[in-house]
RNA sequence: GGCCCCGUGGUGUAGUGGUCUAACAUGCCGCCCUGUCACGGCGGAGAUCGACGGUUCAAAUCCGUUCGGGGUCGCCA
């Protein structure tokens, strides 16, 4: 490349550059040969502009110009010119010039790829994985990454202004009960012991705070060895904030403030903020979800008291056994085919539920497999109570709340989105607050602590923590954004007698306490000041602010449903003796 | 661990028991072409239909197993 040092990106040459000489680096997009004349598409981060080569300006040029492919790898010697009136190019953004090409010289050739390089493929993503190299010079990746980029960017500037400090903590750390599966690294050192990857720097970030740094954030890999989905990765990045001597409200505060500032400086758009306060019993109720998508309503309705004493006796004995009877109204869609009825009492069976009753509310009269059990009277009580009227369908289901609540809230998703009744471009922020400190782990026969067993119970139920534990509500707050979880967070217990009677309340003995955490709890011990925090996901928060459907789509090297990487192929298998050093003994036959 | 969807030239699809010696588009290769921008024209190469087993006179097509990918329930404090 002697003397030819590059000068511009592709992506910047408009008219105003005109009549200069550029040198450009970049990919073949695309090559259009006209026998006498040669266009070549050069890509690089910044875009894509025209480079022309004709045999009268430039014959050698010219002549490797012909040899060019597609992903060829070039310098390019050129005079930016304004292009004729009638070969503007309206879809390009420099299509207003091209590059006059004076001298090429080819840096590397490079196979034809498996897919094209450029937006909207429709190729299987096994293949864009496998490659995923090329898959990343797709523009649209390209943007995915440098939204990305000015996210964290971003991130950084607002936490530093607000006097946080970014502190990294370990990777290799102790593996502690309860939370996801731990991914293990064993130790070469101490036999048989292990190391865990971190699910979230959570106990770090709070001895952090004891330790005086009073406003801690990482942007933290975590990493949770359970099964994934569009929006879950094995290893994943949060946005981890910490903050001493603050309260609930402090800290949402301090989050909204950021998710404005990011919004508007990389996308461009004013989110309005405070956002909705829910608490947990409001979200169950009415959306039968602790992530409740605002961006329609379709509310779920108790109807228990329109019902009662009806001739039906699904309903009925729900009731008396200390049920509930609710609904949803789905606008304009009485005339639901009944072969789709048929299919949401299959959908709402998938996620538990053990019956769907419908009344549709059609120009001819309500139709419905149940008013036949229904008196007139009972029938009025409930189109008064859904304001439902003629068009609309209603959706009925009775069971307990813990099964109505959700898998209403299912169905209301899933109607919204067959009736496309959710807008892509609204962003409906909340905060959902007043979870409750514990649940029922049927399995376990136990309680165990719904957010983490550091967070603090509010003030006024801590006497019931050890005769009552369902009935304490948490000083912890999600946000939501388009019924994803963003992040959530909360206050810490930084007592020591307050934490030993949380341990107490799972059926944690001080021993055990003691042995996994020991460290902590006497940290807590040396002048703790009250703190809290949270994390954000960052990758669903890109996800959202990109438009994506999926993770993978705005994580660089993700890795695959079954948690492999299928560019690097891993994981792998590893020799004899790596298995040696680390006292590792495998119970699988290797697969020949 | 359960359920659902997908797997056919490089890529995306069609073909759902025989007429498939597998079609179409695009890409690729060659020739032609001086204003294209998804350039165009002509010609050519390229697939034992994910793998294995079975049913059948006959399988891309039906059945079973398996592998890979995706979605989802469980799981993910």
């Amino acid at each position: 490349m002697l003397g030819l040092k590059r000068t511009n990106s592709c992506g910047e040459l408009m008219s105003n550059f005109a009549g200069q000489e550029v040198v450009l680096c970049g990919w073949v997009s695309r090559r259009r040969d006209h026998g006498g004349l040669i266009f070549v598409d050069l890509r690089d981060r910044s875009g894509i502009v025209q480079v022309v080569f004709s045999p009268e300006v430039a014959q050698d040029a010219f002549l490797k110009a012909e040899t060019v492919r597609n992903e060829y790898v070039l310098t390019v010697r050129g005079v930016v010119k304004l292009r004729d009136s009638d070969t503007i190019n309206p879809n390009m953004p420099t299509g207003e010039v091209e590059v006059n090409g004076l001298e090429i010289r080819i840096l590397n050739a490079a196979k034809t790829p498996p897919f094209y390089i450029q937006d909207d493929i429709d190729v299987d993503e096994t293949l864009r994985l496998k490659y995923r190299y090329l898959d990343l010079r797709r523009p649209e990746m390209q943007r995915n990454i440098i939204l990305r980029h000015r996210a964290t960017k971003l991130m950084r500037d607002y936490f530093d202004s607000n006097n946080f400090l970014e502190v990294e903590t370990p990777i290799l750390i102790k593996s502690t009960p309860e939370g996801a599966r731990d991914y293990l690294v064993p130790s070469r050192v101490h036999p048989g012991k292990f190391f865990a990857l971190p699910q979230s720097p959570q106990i770090y970030k709070q001895i952090l705070m004891v330790a005086g740094i009073e406003r801690y954030f990482q942007i933290a890999r975590c990493f949770r060895d359970e099964d994934l989905r569009a929006d879950r990765q094995p290893e994943f990045t949060q946005l981890d904030i910490e903050m001493s001597f603050v309260d609930q409200e402090d800290i949402m505060k301090m989050m909204e403030k950021m998710l404005a500032y990011l919004f508007k400086e990389a996308n461009g758009i004013e989110i309005s903020a405070p956002f909705i306060r829910m608490t947990y019993d409001d979200a169950m109720n009415k959306y039968g979800s602790d992530k409740p998508d605002l961006r329609f309503g379709m509310e779920l309705m108790d109807i228990s008291e329109a019902v009662r004493g009806s001739e039906f006796k699904v309903f009925e004995s729900v009731l008396k056994a200390g049920g509930r009877v609710k609904a949803i109204k789905v606008p304009n869609y009485s005339h639901i085919p009944r072969k789709e009825l048929d299919g949401l009492v299959e959908y709402v069976g998938s996620f538990g539920g053990k019956g769907l009753a419908w009344m549709c509310y059609t120009p001819d009269g309500i139709k419905s497999q149940i008013t036949k059990f229904f008196s007139e009277e009972i029938v009025g009580k409930i189109t008064a109570m859904t304001e439902a009227g003629e068009g609309d369908l209603l959706l009925l289901m009775a069971d307990k709340p813990a099964v109505v609540n959700p898998v209403l809230g299912q169905l209301r998703l899933e109607m919204a989105r067959r009736l496309d009744m959710i807008d892509p471009d609204k962003l409906c922020f909340l905060w959902v607050v007043d979870f409750p400190m514990f649940e029922y782990d049927e399995e376990e026969k136990r309680w165990v602590a719904m957010h983490h067993m550091f967070t603090a119970p509010r003030d006024e139920d801590i006497q019931y923590l050890e005769q009552d534990p369902g009935r304490v509500l948490a000083k912890a707050y999600d946000v939501i954004l388009n019924g994803t979880e963003l992040g959530g967070g909360s206050l810490r217990i930084y007592q020591r007698d307050l934490q030993e009677k949380v341990f107490n309340a799972i059926g944690f003995s001080v021993e055990e306490a003691t042995e996994k955490f020991g460290y902590l709890l006497e940290a807590f011990e040396y002048g703790t000041p009250p703190h809290g925090g949270i994390a954000l996901g960052i990758d669903r928060l890109i996800m959202l602010m990109a438009g994506r459907p999926s993770l993978r789509d705005v994580i660089a090297f993700p890795k695959t449903q079954s948690a492999t990487d299928l560019m690097a192929q891993a994981p792998g298998t590893v020799a004899p003796r790596q298995l040696k050093d680390l006292h590792v003994k495998l119970d699988v036959l290797a697969k020949k």
